[in-house]
DNA sequence: TCGATCGTATAGTAAACACTCAACATACCG
DNA sequence: CGGTATGTTGAGTGTTTACTATACGATCGA
């Protein structure tokens, strides 16, 4: 599946050479320098900006959300969210924090099905 | 309430004058220069660092989290909590948000709830 | 062997971030 | 008036972020 613990930078290089793309096309896909890719893939610079981790991910047909956490990026739009109720989101997060994948995906259930209900 | 939509640094001034603290006495309490906190609460520089946003909050009695969101910043530790699942915890943020503060009270506990059981 | 293509090394940069310091004006206190 | 406290101004600094351009060596196909 999408999921390995390796770097950010060894995840891209190795989708990308899984879909025998070269590293100047590639760069010139998702709008950035040959060089400075290749330095992202090998972990030597950070990862880029969420702007183009997503246009990797898009590029890849990976996950955006997963490819930023990779990078240690939050989506700019969680962030947002968390940031109208603070105190809330950080008693559920910290809550959250050691539940299974299965358990969390329950929440996320249970939140839509509130959501939903309420624009009744 | 502690809540309000003034800026960081408005806020930080309103709460220090009615804790009737000096500028200078203040900054050395949270350790950073008083001529950058005045600018800070003037907001003609940006909040600081969550290091010092953290001894602030404490200094005035304040929910760390909810100053931390006041300055647009998230706390890395629930920065760090999102990043194990980033997939459910997108899936779960993008579906509370529009929910009420009651009802993502209601999830913590839910959340609080599952890890206890797990824990047993 | 020519040249196209591959990835890489080196160097540099513009902008933002997170601050500090010295000096100043203003006001009040004795 | 002298001293003390207030907040503010302007200028500057070191570090990090997010990149780019030029040039190089290896490889591979015709």
């Amino acid at each position: 599946m999408s999921n390995d613990n390796s770097s950010f930078g060894a995840t891209v290089r190795r989708l990308r050479e899984a879909k025998k793309i070269g590293l100047r096309k590639f760069a010139k896909e998702v709008g950035m320098s040959p060089t400075y890719l290749s330095k992202v893939e090998r972990d030597e610079f950070n990862p880029p900006s969420e702007e183009k981790i997503r246009a990797i991910a898009a590029a890849l047909g990976q996950d955006a959300d997963e490819l930023l956490a990779l990078a240690g990026r939050l989506s700019s739009d969680l962030a947002d969210i968390i940031q109208r109720h603070p105190r809330e989101m950080a008693t559920f997060l910290r809550a959250a924090n050691g539940l299974s994948a299965e358990e969390m995906q329950r929440l996320a259930e249970e939140a839509q099905r509130l959501k939903k209900e309420d624009g009744t």
